[in-house]
Formats: C-alpha cells, structure tokens, sequence
DNA sequence: GCAATAGTGTCTGTAAGACAGTATATT
DNA sequence: AATATACTGTCTTACAGACACTATTGC
C-alpha cells in the first residue's frame, strides 16, 4: 500500500477531506515554450487511460490562487510561477466522463474512500494558466501520476473530461492576454535572442511576424535590453542577447498599457 | 411564517440543499447607466444593516452563468443580459463577518436551518458583471430582501464582506473590456445619441475624451449610423438618434479588434 | 438676444505595416 | 563559394490626439 501522506495532495482522500472545499478543484494550464513549439505540461494517472491537466483541490485555508501554485508546485518543483486565473467550467455534465471512483482507487491503491465522496460527482474546476521555462520544469510525478510530460500544443492527444476545452480556452486567454502583459519574461532563458522572442510571439500567436516592425516595436517600447554578448549558434551569423527591461516590463503592467503587436 | 418555497432561490434552506454546490457562490455587479452616473444594482436583506450584492447559489444542474442569470432575473426582472464572469475571490477570510447564521435566519423566518450548514463557512464566489440599461429594470426584491436598488458607483455604502471590493475589481475588469468589447449595446437605449454615447464612455473611463475624436472613431469603426431622427430634448439644438450596427459590433468582438477610445 | 447644447474640420506627429537587401558565421 | 541565419532602413498610410468655432433650439 502507498503512503497517502507523502504527498500533501493526497489527505483529500481521507482524514483530511473536510479540509477541502467541496466540488471545487483548479486545473492549471502550463505552458512551456522550446523549439518553436509551445508545449503544455500533462499528467498520465495510473488509473487512467487518457492524459490529463495537473490539477488539484483547494484546501479551505487557502485561496484558488495558493492552491494552483501548490499543485504546480507538486508537479514541476517550480516556485514563483506567474499563474493567472482564467475562466470557471461549471457544465454540469463536464464529469460524465472516465472510470475516477472508489472503486478504481481503493483496487490501485488499497485506500478507503467514500463512494459517495463528492470528487466523484460535479466538480466544478477553475481553470488557471501558468507560464514558465521549458528547460527549468523537472517534471515530477505524485501518488496517482505515473508520467508528466510536455506536450506540442499542436498535437495534444485526447485529454480527460473537457480538459481539451479548457487548454484550448487557455490559449485563447493567453492570445488577449499577450496585449495587456508583455511575456517571455516566464517563458525564455534571462538572455535571448531577438529570433528567439519574434519566434514565441509567433509561435502563440498562431501568424507571421514581420521581424523588422517586431524588434523595432520592443526597442521602442522600452522592453528589451541589447548585451554586448552573443550567443554561438553554429554554422551561423551569432545572434546577439537581449535581457528584459524588468522595469520598463512591470511599469507596462502596472499602467494597463496596450500592447499591440 | 414566510413561504420559502415562493422563490426559486429560497429552497437552497431547506429541502433543496443538496441540489446546491456547496461552498459557492455568485455575486453579479449589475452595471446601469443613467444621467451621467454609472450605476450599481444593490440589494438591502431584511435581517442585514449592510447593502449587498445580488448574489445566489448554483444549482448542480446548472451552469455558473445560468446560476448567474438565474439571479439576475430574480433581481431586476431583465432576460438576456450580457453577463460575464470576472474573477473568483477566495480568500478564506472573506466570510469573517456579519450576521448570516441560522439562529438570526430562523428568528426571522421561523425556517429551520442546520447551524452547521456550509452556506454559513467559508464560501468562495465568482463575480460577475452585468451590463444593462438602467430604465428597463423594475428592481424586485425576493424573501430576503427588504430592499433593491440603484447606486451610484461613486459613492456606495460600505457593503456585506468583500463586496466593495468585488464592485471595485468589477469597474476594473470593465475598464479593460472596454478596449475588447464595444459597450452601449446593452447600457444604451435601442436609438441612442452621440453625446450620450460619449458621456457613457467618459463615465466608465473616468476622464475627458475628445467628443470630436470620439465619433470619429466610432463611425470609423463603422459601428454607429446615423438615424435620419432627432431627439427633442428641450431649449437646446436637437441631437440625431444613432443605432449600433450589431454586424459589425458582433465581427469587432468576434474578431478580437483592440478598440482604442 | 441669451443660454445651453450639438456638431464638426484641420493639422501634426507618431507609429503601424509593407517591403528586401546586406552582413556574418561556418563548412 | 555556398549556405543559413541575423540584422536593419525607408516609405506610405492611418489614425490618435490636440484644438475652437458655428449651428440650432427654446426661452
């Protein structure tokens, strides 16, 4: 038998259930950016066939927003994630999918749960999404996880319940959200290239850049810093490396400054 | 003793609570316009000295937005109103006032309710905002209110919980909407003049735009026309009635157009 | 005539958007 | 030399933003 303890996930299903709020759980988006592709972290549980969001339930003291970051926490051993709630799923037929009872989980795990526990009827979830740095996630399993894995947006298999909805709504969150938030901040290395940011913008939104008008439009606005540095990339001419404007970038923030690119 | 049963929000004391979700709620900002005064539609509850938010329970066979509009009707007697939800405020100590417990409950209404029943412990609830035209709602009240009305925004009582804070976060998120969505359809009348578009726009902006700039923008944006009709309005030059062109409002927001006012 | 509000045209400056040739590094 | 990628300048057009006088109506 497993430890149930060994995860600060896992008391939900147990002693510790009347600590969490009941029929409410958050599902995190995670988006990963790495070779032109932008990637979505996912979980495989062992007792499902299909794929799904790293999500979790909020425990009554704490806020959604704490409860999203310790989940991510759990599965990418990430801190200071920039999580951002994006949109409530509240279809009442949303869990009329999958095989996630007491029965499957006490004969994987010999843990006595509630039939009747309320995990295992409406769940409505809040959908919050997360961007970060490829290359620093160690993805990390918990008690239920078997695999986590980055997945090419583009070719995301067949996920649990409507969690292909909710990555879809996800992304469409993140292309309104482009225009209010500069990112890259979370989602590239401190130093980068000017190829490297045109190809994240048009990698997210989904079209061709010019590359003239793009680092024009970020050097005018104050964004991005040119290092005296650059980087080898092979059989190439070397790219030089830029790093944020941590300042300019939170004051864009901070004033709701549109950002049109 | 009251009838509990009169309205379809008052089951969630007794009988019906199990078709309720536990632990959650909505609260609707309700947005009116009116002489220059953007609006907010409050509720007084009888045995409550605080104005609260028109608020309600969800039901397990309904959506947050049915469970919204739900509410919304019950308030102001309006059908399809644009709502929209706008965050999620969970912080634990949000429930840590007030009155709402099941002795003052059932001193008031003779309902019996369990003291420990979860609608009297932490519940986390989802804002959301309503857009409508100030003259076409007939505020009613339901069991527990007392009282319904118009406010206007700048200057509001203190209110029940967190709810100045919602109200405060619901303007900011209209602000921001504002550059995504062309507003008026659903705060003006049907045929509608420039200067009250424009007092509109200066009313939820709260700042001075340029009238001649401003519709120039709009009919630029195509989404005005001008009526061949004006309005009487007394010992001053007539204005011209306009109407929204609803294609092209529609294609705006369809399109994710960035309106810049 | 007076008071109050409606309505509108022009100019300037900025920046979005279209466009392609040169430079550099490696093999 | 060939190849692959980095880098950048100019022109046009659109429009945001500043600015103030005339028109209409009722009294």
């Amino acid at each position: 038998m497993h430890n149930v303890s060994q995860n600060t996930d896992n008391d939900i299903l147990s002693t510790g259930a009347k600590d969490y709020y009941p029929s409410l759980s958050v599902d995190n988006v995670i988006f990963g950016y790495h070779e032109k592709e932008l990637k979505v972290l996912l979980n495989k549980w062992q007792i499902f066939e299909k794929w799904m969001l790293p999500g979790g339930f909020i425990k009554k003291t704490e806020t959604l927003e704490q409860a999203a970051m310790r989940v991510v926490i759990n599965r990418t051993s990430l801190k200071n994630l920039y999580l951002r709630q994006f949109k409530i799923f509240s279809n009442p037929n949303r869990n009329a999918e999958g095989n996630f009872n007491a029965e499957s989980i006490a004969k994987k795990f010999g843990v006595e749960v509630e039939p009747d526990h309320w995990m295992f009827k409406n769940v409505i979830t809040v959908g919050f999404f997360a961007l970060t740095e490829y290359s620093r996630v160690i993805p990390r399993g918990d008690l239920f996880s078997e695999d986590v894995k980055w997945w090419d947006i583009k070719s995301l298999p067949e996920l649990m319940l409507d969690h292909n909805k909710i990555v879809n709504d996800a992304l469409n969150a993140l292309k309104l959200f482009i225009h209010h938030h500069p990112i890259g901040y979370e989602l590239l290395p401190e130093k980068f290239t000017l190829p490297e940011i045109h190809s994240l913008y048009e990698t997210i939104l989904e079209r061709k850049i010019d590359s003239r008008n793009f680092s024009k439009k970020l050097i005018n606005l104050g964004l991005i810093i040119k290092l005296d540095e650059q980087k080898k990339i092979g059989a190439h001419r070397s790219p030089f490396l830029y790093i944020f404007n941590k300042k300019r970038y939170d004051q864009i923030i901070e004033d709701n400054e549109i950002i049109v690119i």
